[in-house]
DNA sequence: GCAAAAGTGTTGAACATACACCCATGA
DNA sequence: TCATGGGTGTATGTTCAACACTTTTGC
């Protein structure tokens, strides 16, 4: 019968302490990228507290009690810089090493979020400072707090690889923009120059990865040029053909 | 002056109260997949204990102090079965919506291991009973414990992609194998038949996915056929060009 | 007009797919 | 000797990178 296996469950359930096990604390981190003027930008805030207090670390903090792991993410994002209504967002990974917080047990789920051209973050919460700083100073520049110079690291490299197989690069852009637009995107964060003249035929020829809106840019580029196609995100996330990066620079020897 | 700061940290540590914290428990859940006689299964346990007692779930447990993630993970796994010396092992995600464990908010990181035809399992542990199931019964079979059906499927969706474009399939594999042993694994675990001839050619063509060892299988194939060549797994982790799964059946109307 | 950017044509290389075929082995 | 599976040859189509080229704009 059902019920004495209901009955056994509320019972044990009454019974149940939470405090029994050892306190482990779970945090959400947030790697939020923009493009700004042509570099790929991460979200950093100065630490107003002890452990690592003035250095630069990541956005994050607490999950709180009923909320999810996503809903904790946006929100510690929310507290550092404005957002747009649907930014992209997506669990990166969980780091739980014993000795990554000095005060205690802590697991970190870490989170990526990407939006276009975000403003000037606000530095509010428990945050001495919030910037965006590019990706070059923080991969080879002076180290974050924590282990959140790996957290980035991964995320990255995430992102990189994500570009080729996901139509994540329009999460960069706002609803509508140009080939060249999306190409600048793939050229920042991969940090290297693309064909201008195949990047346009593949992407076009991607179902469902950019729709055509009909209208043009108003104007040429800023140094002259002919008017563009305005396209906007297409339905596609998944991308068949893939958009492969282009083989890193040889290093040196025939193949 | 540093001093001055790290007497602040030092202060700020010793009073510092890990239990001010909301109770969050962190648990390890474990997808161990391996191929039993041409069936890719996953290891189930049944729960000897409230919530969901008698049913399904996944192998997983608290993580300890001292212990990081990943180590809980492979140390749950081995309360249940006998594992190799080196299983891979890789972190999936976490999960953390917070009704999804009744007792308690608990946030659980799922990891996947992959093993090479490992014994039937133990059942220590705190659970009842521990048993492969073939990935078809638990696909559409009768639901697992908590949100486990969800991990299972998302392990099993990053299994078979991971196919495509690193060499996870040898581990699937004991140290030497032929081409058709591995040809299995793919079929197996993407559910299909492939072109004998044309994935010999492109498995040795992918520069450091196996290599050669130089002697041959004992005999023939148990229906006759000639010797097969031996490989071990080569050097390469990334697979360039990928091995692409070949585009699913069409979808007649439904599934 | 000239430079710059958008967009098209074309070609040879790399790659995928299909089919035919030979080789070695068990029964 | 025949069925079975391992392994190679080759034809055909698709995708891709490189380069040349035309079109349209700002200055």
């Amino acid at each position: 019968m059902e019920t004495e296996r209901e009955r056994r469950e509320a019972e044990f359930l009454a019974a149940y302490d939470p405090r029994a096990f050892a306190p482990v604390a779970v945090t959400v981190d947030v790697v939020a990228l923009t493009i700004r003027g042509g570099e790929l930008c991460v979200l950093c805030v100065r630490r107003a507290e002890p452990p690592f207090e003035g250095e630069w670390a990541l956005p994050g903090g607490f999950v709180r009690e009923d909320e999810d792991l996503a809903g904790a993410a946006l929100r510690e994002l929310a507290e550092e810089t404005d957002l747009p209504p649907t930014p992209h967002l997506e669990q990166l990974a969980a780091y739980g090493a014993p000795e990554r917080d000095p005060r205690m047990r802590v697991v970190s789920v870490a989170h990526m979020v990407m939006a276009p051209d975000l403003p000037e973050p606000r530095g509010g919460g428990d945050a001495a400072e919030a910037a965006w700083r590019t990706v070059a100073e923080v991969e080879q520049g002076e180290a974050l707090a924590f282990d959140h110079a790996r957290i980035t690291a991964d995320a990255l490299e995430r992102a990189r690889s994500k570009l080729e197989y996901t139509s994540l690069a329009t999460a960069f852009l706002p609803a509508e923009f140009t080939v060249a637009d999306l190409r600048g995107v793939y050229e920042t964060v991969w940090g290297r120059p693309l064909h201008a003249a195949n990047f346009h035929r593949k992407v076009l020829s991607v179902p469902g990865l950019v729709t055509d809106t009909g209208r043009l840019t108003e104007s040429g580029g800023a140094r002259g040029g002919r008017r563009a196609r305005l396209y906007s995100a297409g339905p596609a996330t998944a991308l068949h053909p893939a958009l492969l990066r282009p083989a890193a620079p040889e290093p040196r020897s025939g193949r």
